[in-house]
DNA sequence: GAGTGGTCTAGACCACAAC
DNA sequence: TTGTGGTCTAGACCACTCG
């Protein structure tokens, strides 16, 4: 193999790198599903035609950024949001006093519009492109403590009703990738203190006007493709958003 | 070197983490200071009679811990939050609307007090032993968007005064590097939603009882040693706390 | 050109999990 | 025992920076 037309290439790009693409690649196309053993390093390097050294480092790199989960002994995995190591990683909310608990799910309403100039920026779509919108609050301890809008890409989740959402056992985003094949990569968030209006207020059982905690995100999934826009109301009284800053 | 011997102790510790331990050590005595270079992989090799790959796994962590930094060509630096690029790491805040700005630091007051059961609980000192508590605006366009408290062990930084404070050019924690050789590495902070209170509200130019974004904050020094807890009131006006969900 | 970090390889051996 | 990921080594060569 000739590796120094590779090498030194005007946009140059290490080996490693090219082999990870090519795992992105694999996992973006449903090659191997959430949950899955990949083949081992020692197989992917000679389907590649590379040094285990050289997957070890594109692997790690994928690790890294949870798109892999390494297990000693067993295998390399693609991540799931099924996973409960991957359950706090996009709900940051933790109780101020006490232990932490399990997020119940409530949905609430499931409707279909076009979309609007915001949410066509936030997706990448087209203004007046079908979206799916999801209304839902979060329980902790039976307490409502978050409500939720959710705008997602009706090309993708056109089929989402309120009863799939009612049925599903598990978090949203296990819902998107076992049941859409969506599986949510990184998300940024904003956050605002805001003053309750009047409908927030009454499903989060606060006083109208009382400050709340404005989260809105935007999840990617693989390729940084935008899939999901979400805007969210927290009630802090009995919990704080976490954050580390590394 | 007998390598077994320590590959197959009790507690297993790979060898790249015991150099890695070292770094830290030498880091944390003051022996490579801020902004300096440390010596080149090859040296530190032959000085901890390794090879250069067991280092270079060890450096791999602390670059990626923001101890270190790479620099190819030049050389492995000690991070320092003089360093345009750190400035975001720990300033989460960015306007709603247009571009980023520097942020501006005025600082009101600087007293001495005793520890209180929350700041000994939080900083890791006695109940009474002596701190140092500043209080302090940050401006973003000639406008105050945050208010900060700032609690400070005082066995260390016992000596700042409101003139050294007023004084310096630079972020807060380039001065805490710079003149008390304090270097913070990694916090966590506990966001919640709040009304303003008065003397808050007038400082930030809102109204007494506006929802403000809270944040507290408790920052690390190498070793995971706390050296500052601080509560900041932010207003997210045109503001908002920016976070990225990896 | 000399020195630094960055990439790639090949091979040996260790730790862990499963059968 | 076998197969997986994890560690460690030694050496070659590439990319970048600076004098």
């Amino acid at each position: 193999m000739n590796k120094s037309a590779v090498l030194s290439s005007p946009t140059f790009s290490p080996l490693y790198r090219q082999i990870k693409a090519l795992l992105v690649q694999q996992l973006q196309s449903g090659e191997w599903h959430p949950g899955e053993v990949i083949p081992s390093e020692t197989e992917l390097a000679v389907r590649f035609s590379v040094s285990q050294g050289t997957v070890r480092k594109a692997v790690d790199e994928l690790a890294a950024e949870h798109l892999l989960v390494r297990r000693q002994g067993k295998g390399t995995f693609v991540a799931s949001h099924d996973d409960p190591r991957a359950f706090f990683r996009f709900l940051r909310l933790m109780p101020i006093n006490g232990e932490i608990q399990q997020a119940k799910s409530i949905p609430l309403e499931c409707w279909r519009a076009k979309a609007g100039p915001e949410a066509s920026r936030m997706l990448a779509i087209k203004v007046g492109d079908p979206i799916t919108v999801v209304r839902r609050v979060l329980q902790f301890a039976e307490k409502p403590t978050v409500v939720d809008e959710i705008y997602l890409p009706g090309a993708i989740f056109g089929a989402i009703t309120l009863d799939m959402l009612r049925d599903y056992q598990g978090s949203l985003y296990s819902f998107f990738e076992d049941r859409f094949g969506v599986r949510m990569v990184r998300a940024e968030e904003r956050l605002r203190a805001v003053a309750a209006d009047r409908s927030s207020a009454e499903l989060l059982h606060v006083a109208e006007g009382s400050p709340l905690l404005s989260v809105e995100r935007l999840s990617f999934s693989y390729a940084d493709k935008p899939v999901e826009w979400r805007r969210g109301l927290y009630s802090t009284q009995e919990h704080c958003y976490f954050n580390e800053l590394g």
